[in-house]
DNA sequence: TTAGAGCGGAACGGATCGTTCTGTTCAAAC
DNA sequence: GTTTGAACAGAACGATCCGTTCCGCTCTAA
C-alpha cells in the first residue's frame, strides 16, 4: 500500500492522535483546531467521521478502554499492595484518561456501548480499591467512588507544557497518596462519597431536559 | 431614601451578589445570565459598569481582598498551629475565593491595583506557610507556591448544588490535609513547586502576544 | 491519458454574546 | 394633576465563532 492510500492510512492515525491531544488540552476545542494540529484540512476529518460527535465518541470509548486496560493490569499485578494501588493511580493520571472520559462527557449523547464500558470500568476500579483496603494499605474510609473525584482533582493541575504538567501532577498525587495511605494519622473523612447518581450526572447531555435514560456511572 | 433610589441602591448589591454567584459557577457565563440571576434587565447592569470587563475586575478585586482578609485573620489567630493552618485552608475554600481570582484571570487586563493586591496576598500566604512549618506542623517540603495548586485542585470539585459541593470539598481537603501534615509517613515530594512565573502566567490575557508587562503572581 | 479518491481551505448558516437603543414606569417637583 | 427625568426591561444590532458543506486541485492507478 503506497501513494494516496498510504497517505490516507497515515492520516487515520495522525488525525486521531491530534484529536486526542487537542481535546485533552481543551475539551471544547473547535474541530478546526484538530485539523490544524494534524496538519490537514477539515475536509479530511469529515471524510472519516460524520461529525464532531462521532469523533468525540470515538475518543471517549478509546479512553474508557484504556482505563479498563490499566485497571486490569493493576489487578493482575502481584507484589506490595500499596505500591500496586499507587501505581494504578499514577498510570491513570499519566495516560490522561480522565480528560478523555469525564471531561468529554456531556458534549455528546453516550451510546449503550459506552454505558457498558463505563459500568465495567467502574467495577474494575471498585475491585482495585477493595484489594488495597483488604491488604490494609488503603485507609478504610475511602470508597471506589472517591477515585473519580481524586482524578478530577489531579487533572485540574495544568502547566504550560505537557511535561511540566505531568511533573506537577505527580507532585500532588504524592501528597494525596500520603493522605490516602492507611496509618495512625488519619482524620475521619467528613461527608459521604459521591453517589453513583452524582457521578452519572456528568454524562447527561447539558441543556436537554429530555432523554430520561439512565446514564453510565464512571 | 425611598422609591426609585431605594430600588437602585438595592440593585447595586443584588447585581454584585448575582454576578459573584454566576461567575463562580461559570467563569465564562454571559452577562445576560447575571441579569437574569439578579432579576433585572441588562440595561441595569450597563448603568453601573461600563462593560463586562469592569464587572469582572470588580469581582476579582473583591476576591483578592477577601483572600487577604482570611490570611490576615489566620496570622492573627493564636492556638494550635496545625489547626490554624487547616482552618486557613478551609476558609479559603469555603469562601470560594479561588474562583473569583484565578479562574477569572485571563478574561480581562489586570490593573496595577490588582497587581499589588496579588503580591500582598501572596506574601501573606507565604507567612502562613512559614508559621506552620516553623511550628513543625506542616511537612517541610511544601512551599507557599504549592497552595495555589492545592486550591486549584479542591476548587475542581463540583457537585449539583452549592451545599453538596462544599461538603465534598471538605471531604477531599481533609484527605489532602492528612497528606500535608508533618509526620513519619511522608513520601518525598517529586518535582519542584510551581514557580512564580508559572503561577503568574494565568493572569496574562489569553490570545494576545503583545503587552509584555510583568503580571501579578497569586 | 484519464477517472476518481483524497485533500485543503474558502464559504455558508446558525448560534452566542456584548453592547446599544427604545419605549415604559414611577417617584418627586411644581 | 401634570411634568420630568432617573432607572429599568428587554428587543435589536453587530461581531465573532464554529460545525458543516462544497469547490477546485493533486496525484495515483488503471
Amino acid at each position: 500500500m503506497r501513494g494516496r492510500q498510504a497517505e490516507a492510512a497515515r492520516n487515520d492515525r495522525t488525525i486521531l492522535d491530534a484529536a486526542r491531544a487537542v481535546f485533552i488540552a481543551d475539551p471544547k476545542a473547535p474541530i478546526s483546531a484538530v485539523a490544524q494540529e494534524a496538519g490537514v484540512g477539515v475536509g479530511a476529518l469529515y471524510r472519516r467521521y460524520t461529525g464532531k460527535e462521532e469523533l468525540l465518541r470515538t475518543l471517549c470509548e478509546d479512553g474508557l478502554r484504556r482505563f479498563t486496560a490499566i485497571a486490569e493490569s493493576a489487578l493482575a499485578r502481584h507484589g506490595e499492595p500499596w505500591e500496586a494501588f499507587a501505581t494504578f493511580l499514577r498510570e491513570v493520571i499519566d495516560s490522561d484518561v480522565h480528560s478523555l472520559t469525564v471531561h468529554l462527557a456531556g458534549t455528546f449523547t453516550p451510546t449503550p456501548q459506552m454505558h457498558d464500558l463505563a459500568a465495567h470500568s467502574g467495577s474494575l476500579a471498585a475491585r482495585v480499591v477493595r484489594h488495597a483496603k483488604d491488604a490494609g494499605a488503603l485507609r478504610p474510609d475511602v470508597e471506589a467512588e472517591d477515585l473519580t473525584m481524586i482524578f478530577d482533582q489531579i487533572t485540574a493541575i495544568r502547566a504550560g507544557d505537557a511535561g511540566r504538567t505531568a511533573e506537577l501532577r505527580h507532585r500532588y498525587l504524592t501528597l494525596l497518596l500520603d493522605g490516602l495511605r492507611a496509618g495512625a494519622q488519619v482524620t475521619a473523612l467528613p461527608a459521604s462519597p459521591p453517589t453513583g447518581e452524582e457521578l452519572g450526572r456528568r454524562w447527561r447531555q447539558t441543556e436537554s431536559p429530555r432523554s430520561p435514560q439512565p446514564p453510565p456511572r464512571r
